[in-house]
DNA sequence: GGATGAAGAGTGACCGGA
DNA sequence: TTCCGGTCACTCTTCATC
């Protein structure tokens, strides 16, 4: 069937292809390509062009064929049909109950879509597509002719088409993740799945023993499965004897050490709990686990040591009556005591190391200090070398992100003074390798960011608390205690510190760390907003995520204050102007080192920016500038032909910085599914009116009745004028298509003559174009919108109908979102459309009107 | 040459996680 | 809630084998 279709199709084509083995897929061979007609963007005679109901019967056909990818096996109980399809994209039903909606379009296929990806409104597999295809380095090739329409059909049959589509209409591979950060994420959630099973574990212990305790089922032992491990430690033998007296309850914890291990092995753990939770629970059933079975399944120590470093270390908690930790040691002794191996011989893995804890590292250096006092679980004497070994490597690997963050925030903060003149500390280099405990420790159980942040909030806020004294360190450096939050007990804006010279030595060593990125605690951020940016950055918002104008900086500091961080609104236009939160956004606009430049020569460039940037000419590259303006065809429609003529002649800067301003806030204007429908069909009305020579023809040319007929039947594109009762249409046309005219004739007046008008009439005419206004045109979406709603307008006197009317509004309301904000259709209203109409009188006057018989010939 | 199955590659939907 | 990557189910193509 695949085959078949597809050479038949390839042999109806009229050039050679050379298709790529790949550029057609699946469901290919379930669609019909139906001919009907062509759009403008393609040649029929290489490319099938799906529209309309066709395309979307046949591909509904698909999906209820069961054949579609990603919907199972079908109805037939097939051997993989798990999946079922919410109701998102290209569907038309759907059983699951997703508070996710997918009320947006696809600006690359038209799809279904929920919400950004990588810059730009996409479905899901266009999402996926741009992901995988964006960074490849390997050429894709067009089997036709490079100018496939994208949509949700023919989206899969030229990948080229599709990439490049998603190129222009602004999605960013650089919002793609690099293969580091992808590695970095991917570890981090490793650790967190761990933690979190760890805690799972706990809980089902914890929970199992309750309801033990509850039903006293070993009351010969009831404290054996409380104590902490300190404790079971600290009682050595009798512990192991008084476990080996419990020889069941003991071996089904040693047969759950071996599960754990071997789940944790297979990454299975979660679903061992999800699949068996009355497993893991110390119930009073019968269950006959044998010691042996522990010893045949964990029989290496390299097992028992990781196990072990990863209990001690990996957990979060250093509660006494850690159940998780009771079993460890419990499975150890009846076992061997793991061998103390050196950790070059016996390496715990990254995902444990990278796990470690703050307690854990607590407990390290407790050990280290000979405080084992301070100890959460294990006492110093049965720490094993190994374990202290790993936690030393954790605790240095702490170090050296910390430090590395450390050096990057105090930069900034040093930039701050720079600029601002205030006292910082001295933020000495630290060695991150011999010297960890030369920096304060941070807080337990802290993010990442909030670890840096606090130092710096703390030296910004230097005159207002001192300078805690230096920690107390053990032998290896490891603080001997957390330290404390010192930061002041009124916080508000900080203070800065003044005349610290930058540290050159400090700056030379952030500069050589690999790190791309710092994190700037938001006081410093704010500081540099508020005494640096407001006298050298003057750069206004040109991607309407601020109101057109406003000074960017100004506005994130806003956002700062005022939303404290938090970027939860729903709306779009919320959602937009907080997206300066993010790292991309600040890069972006110039407020954050962007991947290109390290922080040390963004902070250079920074500082040495002193003459105010032209928002145009500079802060937008000609690749950006053009970016902007495809996103802007993309949704309101190409340029016009009147415009592309004056397209060479120089803009000022106000009138493009106008526009650029126009198309963001359109874009934060968010158009409804039905408004992009109307939208897409004003186009197609514009381009057959292009396509049929009308705008080159002197306006008086319009009113024969073969021109007549075309335009009614261009309309008739439009659904809002489709489906108006016949004599509504009637109606409109008879009068409003002067209206209509006009307003066509003001979008094409370079190749539309007035000839034949008299002057006086040309003069009211010409009124029309003089206005300042009169440069909304270079955007066509707002002329197709005037025409269209000017072609519906009643006055009220004359009402024709609701439905006329309620259409009319439509427009009015859709022109309103295609003007530039400042802008509002009624005064568009008010200042063109009694100019429209009385030149479109005029027209009815010259022309005689339009007959009846034409009227029912067209419109029958 | 046709049938069959494995391997490879691409797509789309769903999901987890930050 | 948003948006990213991962994963799975499914598809088709290519190739080897019979």
């Amino acid at each position: 069937m695949y085959n078949t279709r597809r050479s038949a199709y390839l042999n109806s084509c009229s050039t050679a292809m050379e298709l790529p083995p790949q550029s057609m897929h699946q469901n290919w061979q379930d669609t019909e390509y139906v001919n009907t007609s062509c759009n403008n963007e393609i040649d029929c005679s290489d490319m099938p062009v799906f529209e309309g109901k066709d395309d979307q019967r046949f591909y509904d056909e698909e999906q209820n064929n069961g054949n579609g990818s990603g919907s199972g096996s079908g109805g037939g109980g097939g051997k993989k049909g798990g999946r079922k399809r919410a109701n998102t994209t290209s569907s038309n039903g759907g059983d699951k109950e997703s508070k996710r909606t997918a009320n947006k379009v696809c600006r690359v296929c038209g799809d279904k879509a929920f919400s950004y990806n990588f810059n730009v409104i996409t479905c899901e597999s266009c999402k996926a597509f741009f992901r995988r295809n964006a960074n490849k380095e390997k050429e894709i090739r067009c089997p036709f002719n490079e100018q496939c329409d994208i949509n949700q059909v023919s989206r899969r049959f030229c990948q080229r088409c599709r990439l490049t589509k998603c190129f222009s209409v602004g999605m960013k591979k650089e919002w793609i993740m690099s293969e580091e950060a992808r590695l970095e994420k991917k570890q981090r959630v490793e650790e967190n799945r761990e933690r979190r099973m760890m805690d799972a574990m706990k809980c089902a212990i914890d929970e199992a023993n309750m309801e033990e305790d509850s039903e006293n089922s070993f009351d010969e032992a009831p404290k054996s499965s409380q104590i902490s491990v300190r404790q079971y430690l600290a009682n050595g033998e009798n512990s192991v004897q008084h476990q080996n007296m419990n020889n069941g309850h003991v071996g089904h914890q040693s047969r759950q050490m071996d599960q754990y291990n071997e789940m944790k092995d297979n990454n299975k753990m979660l679903n061992y709990y999800q699949d068996e939770p009355s497993d893991m629970g110390y119930s009073n059933q019968n269950y006959d686990y044998p010691i042996s079975s522990c010893a045949s399944s964990c029989p290496e120590p390299m097992d028992q040591t990781d196990y072990c470093g990863a209990t001690t270390i990996a957990d979060s908690g250093a509660s006494p009556s850690n159940k998780v930790a009771v079993i460890a040691p419990a499975h150890t002794a009846v076992e061997t005591k793991p061998p103390s191996l050196p950790i070059e011989q016996n390496p715990l893995p990254p995902s444990v190391l990278f796990s470690a804890s703050m307690s854990a590292i607590q407990d390290v250096a407790a050990i280290m200090s000979s405080e084992p006092n301070n100890l959460g679980m294990c006492p110093p004497d049965v720490v094993s070398d190994n374990l202290i070994n790993a936690a030393q490597v954790a605790v240095q690997a702490q170090a050296i992100v910390n430090h590395t963050q450390q050096l990057a925030a105090a930069v900034v903060a040093q930039q701050v003074v720079s600029h601002i003149g205030p006292v910082i500390p001295n933020v000495a280099p630290i060695d991150p390798l011999i010297a960890p405990a030369l920096m304060p420790a941070p807080p337990s159980i802290a993010p990442m960011t909030t670890a840096i942040a606090d130092p710096i909030a703390a030296a910004i806020v230097a005159p207002m608390v001192p300078i805690a004294p230096p920690l107390a360190v053990g032998p290896l450096g490891v603080p001997l205690a957390p330290p404390m939050n010192p930061a002041p007990q009124s916080l508000g804006i900080p203070i800065i510190p003044k005349e610290i010279p930058v540290n050159d030595k400090l700056l030379n060593e952030l500069e050589k760390t690999n790190a791309q990125m710092v994190t700037v605690h938001k006081d410093v951020l704010m500081k540099l907003l508020q005494n640096n940016s407001r006298t050298s950055c003057t750069c206004t918002c040109q991607c309407g995520r601020y109101p057109p104008g406003s000074c960017i900086v100004d506005e994130v500091t806003k956002d700062l204050i005022n939303s404290g961080g938090s970027s939860n609104s729903s709306n779009a236009a919320d959602k937009d102007e907080t997206r300066l939160d993010t790292t991309e956004d600040m890069q972006m606009n110039g407020l954050l080192p962007g991947e290109s430049n390290s922080s040390i020569q963004w902070l250079s460039q920074q500082s040495s920016a002193q003459a105010v940037v032209d928002p145009i000419s500079v802060s937008m590259s000609a690749e950006e500038v053009e970016t902007q303006r495809e996103r802007r065809d993309s949704i309101f429609g190409a340029y016009s032909t009147a415009e592309q003529t004056t397209a060479t002649q120089p803009k000022s800067v106000q009138e493009e910085t106008f526009w650029e301003h126009t198309v963001a806030e359109n874009e934060s204007r968010e158009l409804s599914e039905e408004e992009v429908e109307k939208m897409e069909e004003l186009n197609e009305i514009s381009n057959k009116w292009m396509g049929s020579g009308m705008d080159n023809i002197p306006l008086l040319e319009l009113f024969t009745d073969e021109n007549i007929k075309a335009i009614i039947d261009a309309l008739k594109l439009s659904s809002a004028f489709r489906f108006l009762p016949k004599g509504d249409k009637r109606s409109i046309v008879k009068r409003g298509i002067f209206n209509y005219c006009v307003v066509k004739w003001m979008q094409h007046k370079e190749s539309m003559s007035l000839d034949g008008l008299s002057d006086e009439v040309k003069k009211d005419f010409n009124a029309l174009i003089k206005r300042q206004e009169y440069t909304y045109r270079v955007q066509p979406g707002a002329f197709n919108t005037l025409a269209m709603s000017a072609l519906l307008y009643n006055t009220s006197d004359v009402v024709i109908s609701k439905e006329v009317y309620m259409e009319h509004v439509f427009f009015k309301n859709l022109l309103d979102k295609n003007l530039p904000i400042k802008v509002s259709s009624d005064a568009i209203y008010n200042n063109y459309l009694p100019c429209i109409i009385k030149a479109g009188n005029h027209l009815k006057k010259i022309t005689g009107g339009i007959t009846d018989r034409l009227l029912r010939n067209a419109i029958s």
